[in-house]
DNA sequence: CTGTTAGCGCCTTCAC
DNA sequence: GTGAAGGCGCTAACAG
């Protein structure tokens, strides 16, 4: 920058000027230093930039890790919000442990982020109160927590638990097992929680040996099924609350001969990409993971320039999406 | 920091000391202003920092966007290798476009990333050289630059055309059609280089309607796969030069009434977690992108920090994955 | 071992 | 419209 104006002959300061407000100087010194600028190629030090300013114009973003297209979604989604109004993104893995997500948040606060998306489930809620009350710039992505309402895009898993059940008893399913992720994951325990309740709203109940933990994995997927098989539980319908786990269960029934949705009936969550692919095709709950982490980048960037807040959408609802993985039970 | 100094009653420097150099203050006044430090909850300021040391120890990654688990598994290796030696992994996605890479690397370099990870199919070779040639701290994740292999890594997709073609022989295939990527993009010439050379070096030849150009994505696969259905092509086999193009071709074979691979064969390339659920699971060439990822860090690191550049693993080699869409051709 | 000093590269008053 | 000066928060000599 020293260099720049004294080759165009002027002082560092009209130099930041001709950069940072271009008609707050004569066009024609501004016309020079802008040559010499390019002449030179020069590119202001963002670092620097960024020390005085006390602000970097970009978000950054934690998520568990970039190789599963879950996140993919999310973070391109994001990215996309941001990028459409000149905001940076940039974005950190937490290698899957709550340590690495406190680790990443410092990361990027430590960079001058204006905002943060966290994408937290290994945090206790406490925990992430506690962030969110010390870091204003943090803002939750697909996590509700009481209190913090407008700091937080979500969807809601109690409907998505509600939509397989009414989904599954509408076709005349009335025995069936569940599948959930780690009871400690809030996700499990609300779409659980939707899934119970309505349920009972139709009269039926579930006991302990129709709900399995699983883990969300396909392997998770393949253990559970195996045992649903093995144990001979009495269900026409198996509800994953996962597309990677209802695929690794779709691969032990072709395995073991057991044809779906003819033998028994399979629900996965999520829509991943996968849940097309696979065959059967398969029924799942739609997550509009897209969506979420454009309207989660709206809102960081709502929060980083004061902007309105209020205008951002908040809460997404998962939806039915019919394939050919579940049937109509028998009458 | 300020703050700091003037509680424990020193000097900011010593502040500095205790917080890089421990060792090199008393322990006395050290621990008193460590106990300053907790109580505060005093954070430097990493930007300030890199301002004044011009190095962050932190790896920038380039990526084309991150809803792919294809740059996800990439990007885990590079971040892996980096935690080990306790450097940090920010990612930027480039949306897919050549001037969104140029972006995201001058992001990248503005915030002092004291090495770069850049994935790109969008740029020209000369368009790389250049920057490489700039920018000494930049390195090639899965493409080869004549003349910069040293800051190159990446798999040799010549070899794996060789083996794509070689597989197909041997199971006595002597009628097949390829189904490449963008033409410009060097990963499909250079699978079809190799995969000519092999050919004819089995006296068998390739012509031009043996040869459709896709796009490496679902959909390009399915409308391939109508066209050498609808056009009535006479292969026994089909080579993808990529999973998702695979698998869209399986889902019209499965549409359309054909047997995979009792009527016809399809080999894949990548093995991306769908190649295993799909049915019937799918034969491919694996590109290790974890691997490649993880020596992608290691040499940025190598060059960020003056390491020794040449122990670092430059050339990985594709394998072929054995499942159930290939199958011995009669005769 | 510790305090003082001088920047890192840039932006923003404040005078002119 | 433009230059001079101060400072963002921190670190690295250099003295003491």
């Amino acid at each position: 920058m020293k260099e720049v104006a004294q080759r165009a002959g002027v002082s560092t300061a009209t130099v930041s000027r001709v950069v940072n407000h271009p008609n707050k100087v004569d066009s024609t010194t501004r016309d020079a230093v802008q040559k010499v600028i390019d002449e030179m190629d020069y590119r202001p030090n963002s670092v620097a930039r960024v020390l005085v300013r006390q602000s970097s114009n970009t978000i950054g973003v934690v998520i568990n890790r970039f190789s599963s297209s879950y996140y993919g979604h999310m973070l391109d989604g994001v990215e996309r919000a941001l990028f459409d109004v000149g905001f940076k993104t940039i974005a950190e893995s937490s290698r899957e442990t709550g340590s690495g997500e406190l680790r990443a948040i410092d990361s990027l606060l430590d960079r001058q982020c204006d905002g943060i998306v966290l994408h937290s489930d290994r945090l206790t809620d406490s925990q992430v109160i506690g962030l969110l009350e010390k870091h204003p710039q943090i803002m939750l992505m697909n996590r509700l927590i009481p209190g913090f309402a407008s700091r937080c895009v979500y969807v809601d898993n109690v409907h998505g638990g509600t939509l397989a059940a009414s989904y599954l008893y509408e076709m005349g399913h009335r025995k069936v097992v569940l599948v959930t992720g780690p009871r400690a994951f809030f996700e499990s325990t609300d779409r659980y929680k939707g899934f119970r309740k309505e349920w009972e709203k139709n009269g039926l109940s579930l006991n302990d040996a129709e709900v399995v933990e699983g883990n969300f994995t396909v392997e998770s997927g393949r253990t559970s099924m195996l045992r649903i098989l093995d144990e001979n539980i009495d269900a026409t319908a198996v509800f994953f609350m996962s597309d990677e786990m209802a695929v690794g269960a779709l691969e032990v029934c072709r395995d073991r001969g057991v044809r779906v949705p003819d033998q028994i009936s399979v629900l996965g969550f999520d829509d991943m990409n996968v849940a097309s692919f696979v065959y059967p095709r398969l029924t799942t709950i739609k997550q509009p993971l897209g969506g979420i982490g454009e309207a989660a980048g709206a809102l960081a960037h709502a929060i980083a320039t004061g902007g309105d807040q209020e205008k951002c959408k908040k809460v997404f609802n998962a939806r039915l999406i019919e394939r050919d993985s579940v049937r109509r039970a028998d009458g």
